[in-house]
Formats: structure tokens, C-alpha cells, sequence
RNA sequence: GGUCCGUUCGUCUAGUCGGUUAGGACGCCAGGUUUUCAUCCUGGAAAUCAGGGGUUCGAGUCCCCUACGGACUGCCA
């Protein structure tokens, strides 16, 4: 390295949403960055003009925005390295391509995309797998095979050309890899990649390599699907003369489908009923929606906290770690190897934790406006002592209104079961003596409520749940929620008795 | 097909120096607490460590083979 400096970076392509496993790959990286001191970058890989799609950088953006992932430098954030999305870069690629050729590591070819197209298609008529390589590079049309003053020809014409590693012959490349260890490939294997497009700009391989190489990268983390192109890479390094500066790589095991095997992919979500995506995204072209963890009502911290924990581990058993605790435990050494499904239900119990975590006031923050929306008005104080009654009830912000709604509007109807379950023959008949009692509650505090129907229950030998449970189900609409003398007193005297009669009425 | 990577309860995983009743968590089941639901507490079922060989007094842990799975195999990233 240059210097000793830690630096990293995340470089999605903008072709689409993030999906989480993009999103925990520069998680990993954001972590190992703060746990070493270092800088986190994002760049922009954004060297296919074809499959450019709009919307795409905002959203990546605003995904590790909402998940507390802050790189320092990058698309977004100035820096030394600006600028940092590829197509800008473009001026920057050509000369060491030409630096190449000129070394003889790579060479020009002129083969257009339709002939290799034939070729393909007569290998794999053959059953055979085609690739651009040591063994048949001269017999394509490439400066190679031509003359020199051939190629000065169409070049200067103006012909299309792309540039192309000349990958040695029976060579042992070694990939040194954090995670793996080492990993040795023969460079027969290996094809001569375009490094240079026809239309000016670099493929993935060449732009890697050189923007790693000028932004002063230490540490390339990435996903698995790259680890077959690692060998090519190293390769670079070395012909370009940076074989001293190269980074580190660690390539990270994939995320799987939860059901059956292979790569998550972005259409496995809404298949399956849960978000593959941070935050909701609509296709610019199809309109279609694929929901995302932050609509779907997660917090942040949560969703952070389950992603890292699938992959890596901290060798202890604590499970709950904020973002500061992660940074503190991160470490490559840590991260397995294999594939890891991800867990739907998993990611249910971190958003309750999360939520168990927060204070009252917080989720008055956050349940608030919804109530506004219903048009519920009522003071602060009172809302807070409802939410810290219902919390442990609650995954997610937005199951407030189903825990609590009876808290303030009267139930507008009687679940089934419920009825079924606790509604007896006599049951009317007991209510009515329960709403004299209720009616002559002085003080009408919940203690005093529930000395007046215990004693009640006590002296004509009744069985406590059975009142209780038909009390408790027309004035809640349903068999749940917190103690019901503490709800008969918030919602007052009036609105009780009103449920009652209400319930007497309906149910019989 | 070729190359590379992987394989411990249903799932996430501990077990990184060979000696463990193979541990934890989610989920599931049962019991307890409660006026119900949820929370919470206690307990339980659940991995012959993919299979087979070897090395060793002893292997989840080291070696080899096989199987299975996955990634890659584009002028995509």
C-alpha cells in the first residue's frame, strides 16, 4: 500500500434498487472501515450506458442513508478522488489500456459482437463452451494476427475495436482472499476479457482495477459472484505495475433464497411475501412496486443488526448490537464462508427487540401522526401510557392501531371466535348487573372498578374468567390487550357503559 | 460441459490449538404467570456434524475420494 491507511469501497451499479445483499456487502465494508480507523467510499460503476436506470443512484443512496451506513467520500460526498461514478471517469481508462497494448499484456481486436455470435452459436451446436482465449486468438481478426500497418489502418478508419487482456499461457495465479485463504487457478482457464469497449468506455475489469488502484483502495470486499474474476484481476495489477499496491480482497458468501437453493434474487421478495429491498422502489419502466423493509414498518437498527448477523458472528452469544457495538466486533476473520438463507421470521423478532428498546416518547413519535391521519385527537399523556401498554404486543409501529384502536373508538365489531369462545347464554344477563356496579364505581378509578366486580364475582360464587372474558370482549371487540380495568378507566364511565349496553344489545 | 467456492438442528450459527453430554438464537411444542392476547419465565423435541475412506489412543475439527449445492463462464456488473 501507499499508505497504511483503511480504505474501502462499496460500487454498485446503478442498474436497478440495492437488494440486501448488496446491502450488507457495504455494511461489511462500512463496518471494517470504522472498526479500522478508515474511510468508507462510494462509487458508481456506471460503465454500461445500456442498462442505465433512472432512479437507481438516488435509491442506492438513500438506502445506506436510511440504514445508517455513512461512507465519507463518494457520489454524493466530495473527496480527492472526485469524481467517483465511472462515466465521468471515462478520460481517466484509455491510457492504461494503451499502456497495456503497448507492454504486450493486451492487444486490439476488431471481431465484431455478431461474428463471435456465430461462433458461440456453432460451439455451443456443438455442445461445446466458447471462449475468446490462448488457444484460438489467432484466429480471430486482432493485432495479433494482422499486420502492424493492417491495424494502423483501422484504427485510423475508424473502425470498432475493443481491447483484450492477453491472459499467459499455463500460468499459477495465486488469490490471496481474507475469507478463503488462498486460491490458486491456472491462467489456461482463464479467457482474454475485454478490458476496453468499442464505445470508449472500460468494462468492470479494467475500471476496477485502475479506480482501486488511483482511489487508494486497501481492502476490496465483495460479493462471491466475483471471486472467478479475482485471478484476472490480480493479473492486472501486476501488468499494470501496481503489483505492490494491490489490495486485499475478501469475497463475501451469498445471500440465498429462504426456500430452495440459489442467489437471492430480486425477484424472489414479493414471491415469497416478504422485501428484498430497503426501501419500496417502483420500475420506471414497468411501474411495477417491490416493497422494501422501511415501508414495511422495520427500524433501521433492526434490519442492520439481522443482516450482519447472517454471514458474520461475533463468536459470543449477545444478538443485539447497535451499529457502534458492531463496529467494535466486526472483524473478516469472523465472516463464514458458506451461503446463508436469510430468515423471514428472524428479522420479525430483531424489529421487536428494537421496538421493546425504544421509549415511549419515541413511538409516540412515530404512532402520532398515523392517529392524526384517523383523526383521533388526544393528549400526550394519554397516548403514552396506552403505548406502554400495548408495546409488548407490538412487531411493528404500525400494529399500534390494531392493538390499541378500542382504546378510542368503540369497537365496531366482535370477533368470531371470541364470541363464540367467551359469549355464554347468561352472559347478558351478568352484564347488566356489571354495568350497575359500574355505574355506582366511585371513585371510577381502575382499582376501585375491580374491588366492586371482584366482590360481585366472589359473592355470587361466579367464575372470574368467564366475566371477565365477556366483559373484556364488548369492551374490546376481541379476546386481547392489557389489563381491563385499566382500559374501563382511561376510556371513562360513559363510554363503558355505552360498550355494554352496546354489547348487550348485539350479542344477546 | 469447464473453472472456482461451499456443506454442523427447519433456519441463522458456536465449535478457528484434534479429547464437548456438539452450545446459543429464531421458529415449533408443552407447562407456568395473567381476566384474554401478547410479553415474560421454565422445560422439550430438533444436527449419526453431506457420505465414504484414511492419519491418530482419540476427528465436526487434519488428509483423500465421492455426492450434492452454488457462483462464474458477455464489448453486464
Amino acid at each position: 500500500m501507499n499508505s497504511h491507511k483503511i480504505r474501502v469501497r462499496f460500487a454498485p451499479s446503478p442498474t436497478g434498487p440495492l437488494h440486501i445483499g448488496g446491502v450488507r456487502t457495504a455494511l461489511y465494508n462500512y463496518l471494517f472501515a470504522k472498526k479500522h480507523g478508515g474511510d468508507m467510499l462510494l462509487r458508481i460503476e456506471d460503465t454500461d450506458q445500456t442498462r442505465y436506470v433512472e432512479g437507481a443512484e438516488a435509491y442506492i443512496i438513500e438506502s445506506l442513508k436510511w440504514c445508517g451506513i455513512n461512507y465519507n467520500e463518494g457520489v454524493g460526498i466530495d473527496g480527492p478522488h472526485a469524481p467517483y461514478r465511472q462515466s465521468e471517469r471515462k478520460p481517466v481508462y484509455k491510457q492504461y489500456a494503451l499502456d497495456l497494448i503497448k507492454n504486450n499484456f493486451a492487444y486490439y481486436a476488431f471481431d465484431t459482437p455478431q461474428e463471435l455470435e456465430t461462433v458461440r452459436k456453432s460451439y455451443e451446436a456443438d455442445k461445446k463452451n466458447f471462449q475468446y482465449d490462448q488457444k484460438n486468438r489467432l484466429q480471430f481478426k486482432n493485432s495479433l494476427t494482422l499486420s502492424q500497418s493492417e491495424v494502423s489502418f483501422l484504427l485510423d478508419s475508424g473502425s470498432p475495436y475493443v481491447m483484450r487482456i492477453k491472459i499467459p499461457e499455463n500460468e499459477e495465479i495465486l488469490v490471496n482472499d481474507l475469507i478463503r485463504g488462498e486460491v490458486r487457478v491456472n491462467s489456461s482457464q482463464l479467457d482474454d476479457k475485454v478490458l476496453f469497449k468499442s464505445d470508449g468506455l472500460p468494462t468492470y475489469h479494467l475500471a476496477n482495477v485502475v479506480d482501486d488502484y488511483l482511489m487508494e483502495i486497501s481492502h476490496v470486499i465483495r460479493g462471491e459472484e466475483w471471486l472467478p474474476s479475482a485471478p484476472l484481476h490480480v493479473l492486472l495489477y501486476r501488468y499494470l505495475g501496481w503489483e505492490n499496491d494491490k489490495p486485499q480482497f475478501a469475497h463475501l458468501p451469498l445471500l440465498l433464497k429462504p426456500d430452495g437453493n440459489g442467489k437471492l434474487s430480486k425477484r424472489d421478495g414479493d414471491r415469497l411475501g416478504f422485501p428484498v429491498f430497503p426501501l419500496q422502489w417502483t420500475d420506471p419502466s414497468s411501474k411495477e412496486i417491490s416493497s422494501g423493509y422501511r415501508d414495511a414498518g422495520y427500524l433501521p437498527d433492526a434490519f442492520i443488526n439481522m443482516l450482519a448477523l447472517l454471514g458474520w458472528n461475533p463468536g459470543t452469544e449477545q444478538e443485539i448490537f447497535s451499529m457502534d457495538e458492531l463496529i467494535e466486533s466486526f472483524s473478516l476473520e469472523r465472516v463464514g464462508k458458506s451461503g446463508s438463507k436469510f430468515d423471514p421470521e428472524k428479522a420479525k423478532w430483531f424489529n421487536h427487540q428494537y421496538l421493546q428498546q425504544m421509549t415511549d416518547e419515541e413511538l409516540a413519535e412515530l404512532i402520532a401522526p398515523d392517529l392524526t391521519l384517523k383523526l383521533i385527537h388526544l393528549d400526550r399523556s394519554l397516548l403514552l401510557t396506552v403505548i406502554g401498554m400495548v408495546k409488548p404486543r407490538m412487531n411493528f409501529v404500525h400494529e399500534f392501531w390494531d392493538q390499541a384502536s378500542y382504546f378510542f373508538v368503540a369497537p365496531s365489531e366482535y370477533d368470531a371466535k371470541a364470541v363464540k369462545d367467551r359469549w355464554k347464554n347468561d352472559s347478558a344477563e351478568t352484564m347488566k348487573k356489571v354495568s350497575t356496579l359500574i355505574q355506582h364505581s366511585e371513585p371510577f378509578t381502575a382499582e376501585n372498578t375491580k374491588t366492586q366486580v371482584m366482590n360481585f364475582i366472589v359473592e355470587n360464587q361466579l367464575n372470574t374468567g368467564v366475566i371477565m372474558n365477556a366483559l373484556r370482549l364488548i369492551i374490546v371487540g376481541a379476546s386481547k390487550g392489557p389489563d381491563l380495568f385499566e382500559i374501563i378507566e382511561l376510556i371513562g364511565k360513559t363510554e363503558t357503559l355505552s360498550r355494554i349496553d352496546k354489547g348487550i344489545e348485539v350479542l344477546g
